[in-house]
RNA sequence: CGCGGGGUAGAGCAGUCUGGAAGCUCGUCGGGCUCAUAACCCGGAGGUCGUAGGUUCAAAUCCUUCCCCCGCAACCA
């Protein structure tokens, strides 16, 4: 096979925070898809995947969880990992930016870009807010005040380094105007050219002092390195990239073939990295690929309504291929994708066990009942006998031929599609070959084949299972990219060698009188709904278990029962509890807050006063019918500003477990003011 | 007018850039077959392509109006 030169493929490296759930996990599988296939077509392929461990998250949870954060990037860069190796993805690097070496070179990148003057030390200048000690910029302020609390702020400055941006923009821009390829999908190049770099780059601020862990700037310790600064370094600091003179292998393989990334980081990657590359002299990648979002089912993800997806326990259920197929299948290319178990369960038993596992299992099962499960070509074909014993006259074409031809063509259409990236239709494809075998099947009708005493009739039921072992042998090297274990299954049960992926365009490569295994396995067990929901309520259970009094599955639970259980707060005495004042309102008028989807605005008359208050229920209540209730209300709230608009108290409600909140109210009559005690 | 995505058969989607007979998967109904994992093959039903206009010989596709949904952002006091 011949050489094709090195190819360099990354993914985003994964922040290191928590657990990836199956959307994290699906960049990987699909970036593994590409690597692998880029290594079949003769590729010398690194494939670069890791975790992003700096910043001030990371610090935050660590000191919650009472760990040191280099503990506890260890331990979730440690989880991380162990998802990749469990969905068989082949990188040849796991990166993690707390490596030693990684933080030399970005201390180095840091000085160098300072040293040349792209880096400078100015101040974060900007509105500063005292008591909430948060900075605003001008568009932030409503009514000159603070957003968050409505109060009035002052001008303040905050030492901090900026990154010259607007000085490599039109270069940027002209790069990615001579280079249409750069940014995929092509719709989001519109998006960067018209949102960042038309309107003009700010200057970016590279440096924060808010928190310490990430690369400390090694000549002003106070700072840490901005953490994307930090993160994309990653793409060539392992690749042997060092400002003093970078390996080899650096050479060979840089700039990077494609950079596999959300959507969500596009900017980050078609903007400031290219600029950075720019400004440290580099070449830039070849392209930027930001894929869409694998969403989990219906609406937003939720831990109690048990619609989170994680692919070990994905796999513990449909198998580690199954959970790439899933992935790889229905991720589209431009729009999001949805994955739901029940949709897993349909592809599993529809694609997985009906189209190609039973077709493996029928093809073998024949050729042993008929053959003893030897292959053999004879030449005869479907113009010759068929299964009718009569060959039609008029017929137009060969069923064989078509075979052949949908056999031959399959490779070149399923790179085609993986040229552009294309994976899910590279798939869809491969599938398309294994439903014109079943057909083919259907055509040719071996049973009744089987059924003819003479040589010729044997000899084309030969020939038929030898087709169909051939196409079938074809199919599963395609699908080795994307399903590595499961081809390697076929295969062997067809005991059939690979015979790579620029060796398929002649059909009978399959050396004739060889012989099939004799103890086909099942490859995939179709699956029974019911069974699947009863295994994942097991894996629900023993994952609260696991977590002992874990409070949101307990709260599923006693959901119910009509009671729900919230995590229980400190214990206060009889005078934090004076220090409320709760009285009966009622509401006089109610209208809802333009251009909010949550807030209601109303009045609220409280003894002899009436007071504007603003509630987050308009989801739940229409103004109309707020008028005229009477509800309870926090009066000593500091009041706040709330889209522009002063509440002057709270109106107290319940929230249920799925967040509906229910309007508290006082069971008799009582006047407007009474107070509650 | 905050940013962005979307509205095509019961469900999930492709097609829209580059106008030219409305397609795929699942489900459903009917038929065929019996090698196989109740599987496989064939056929049918089912669509005002969100709405209203416009351009055109021709519009799901291009232009304009409006309606609705979903993310994110902002403000659940």
């Amino acid at each position: 096979m011949a050489n094709k030169g090195p190819y360099y493929i990354t993914t985003a490296i994964a922040y290191a925070s928590g657990k990836p759930h199956i959307g994290n996990t699906y960049e990987a599988v699909l970036a593994d898809a590409i690597a692998r296939y880029k290594r079949v077509e003769g590729y010398d392929v690194v494939f670069q995947t890791g975790t992003d461990e700096h910043g001030q998250k990371n610090e935050i949870k660590a000191a919650e969880a009472g760990m040191t954060p280099q503990a506890f990037v260890d331990m979730n860069a440690g989880e991380i990992k162990r998802i990749w190796d469990l969905m068989n993805t082949s990188y040849d690097r796991f990166v993690r930016t707390s490596d030693p070496e990684h933080k030399r070179k970005v201390q180095k990148i840091f000085k160098k870009l300072y040293d040349q003057g792209d880096i400078y030390k100015g101040a974060y200048e900007g509105w500063y807010c005292t008591p909430c000690e948060s900075f605003w910029t001008e568009s932030q302020l409503v009514d000159g005040n603070c957003p968050d609390c409505g109060r009035p702020v002052t001008k303040a400055k905050e030492e901090a380094y900026f990154f010259k941006m607007s000085k490599y923009a039109d270069r940027l821009i002209e790069y990615i105007n001579t280079h249409p390829e750069f940014i995929q999908p092509v719709a989001r190049k519109n998006e960067m050219m018209n949102n960042f770099l038309l309107p003009g780059l700010q200057d970016l601020c590279v440096s924060r002092t808010s928190f310490t862990w990430g690369v400390q700037v090694d000549f002003d310790p106070k700072h840490v390195v901005y953490v994307w600064l930090d993160a994309l370094s990653n793409y060539t600091t392992f690749a042997g990239y060092d400002p003093d003179g970078s390996t080899d292998d650096y050479k060979k393989y840089w700039p990077a073939d494609l950079h596999l990334i959300g959507k969500d980081i596009i900017r980050f990657h078609t903007i400031y990295w290219p600029i950075f590359l720019m400004a440290l002299g580099e070449p830039l990648p070849k392209q930027v690929f930001g894929h869409p979002w694998l969403l989990m089912g219906d609406g937003k993800m939720s831990k109690s309504k048990g619609n989170v997806l994680y692919a070990d326990e994905m796999s513990e259920i449909f198998g580690v291929d199954a959970v790439r197929y899933f992935v790889l299948h229905e991720m589209p290319f431009e729009n999001d994708g949805v994955l739901t178990w029940d949709l897993c369960v349909e592809r599993f038993n529809s694609d997985l066990a009906n189209t190609l596992g039973n077709l493996v299992n029928r093809t073998i099962s024949m050729t042993n009942k008929y053959f003893g499960g030897e292959v053999r070509a004879t030449g005869v074909t479907d113009l010759e006998v068929a299964p009718s014993g009569v060959v039609s006259e008029g017929q137009t074409g060969s069923i064989d031929e078509d075979l052949k031809k949908v056999v031959l063509e399959t490779p070149v259409k399923v790179t085609e599609k993986m040229d552009h990236l294309r994976v899910a239709d590279a798939i869809s494809e491969t599938f398309a070959l294994f439903k014109r075998c079943n057909k083919y099947i259907d055509e040719t009708a071996p049973w009744i084949l089987a059924k003819g005493e003479d040589q010729q009739t044997k000899d084309r039921l030969s020939q038929v299972l030898y087709n169909l072992v051939e196409a079938i042998a074809v199919g599963a090297e395609l699908l080795e990219s994307f399903m590595p274990d499961t081809a390697g299954k076929i295969l062997a049960q067809l005991n059939a060698e690979k015979r790579g992926l620029d060796n398929m365009t002649t059909f009978g490569q399959y050396p004739s009188g060889q012989k099939v295994t004799d103890a086909p396995q099942i490859l995939f067990q179709r699956l029974k709904p019911e069974d699947v929901e009863a295994e994942i309520a097991k894996l629900q259970q023993a994952k609260a278990a696991a977590a002992g009094a874990a409070e949101e599955e307990k709260a599923d639970e006693a959901a119910d029962a009509d009671c729900m259980d919230v995590e229980k707060k400190e214990e206060v005495t009889i005078d934090d509890f004076a220090k409320l004042q709760i009285q009966v309102g009622e509401v006089v008028s109610c209208e809802a807050v333009k251009k909010s989807k949550k807030l209601l605005c109303s009045q609220v008359k409280i003894g002899s006063e009436t007071r504007q208050i603003l509630s987050g229920i308009k989801q739940w209540y229409t103004p109309e019918e707020m008028v005229g209730k009477k509800v309870l209300v926090i009066t000593n709230l500091k009041p706040a500003k709330l889209a522009g608009l002063e509440s002057q108290g709270m109106i107290l409600c319940a929230e249920d477990d799925q967040g509906r909140l229910s309007l508290v109210r006082p069971e008799g009559e009582v006047s407007c003011g009474a107070e509650v005690r």
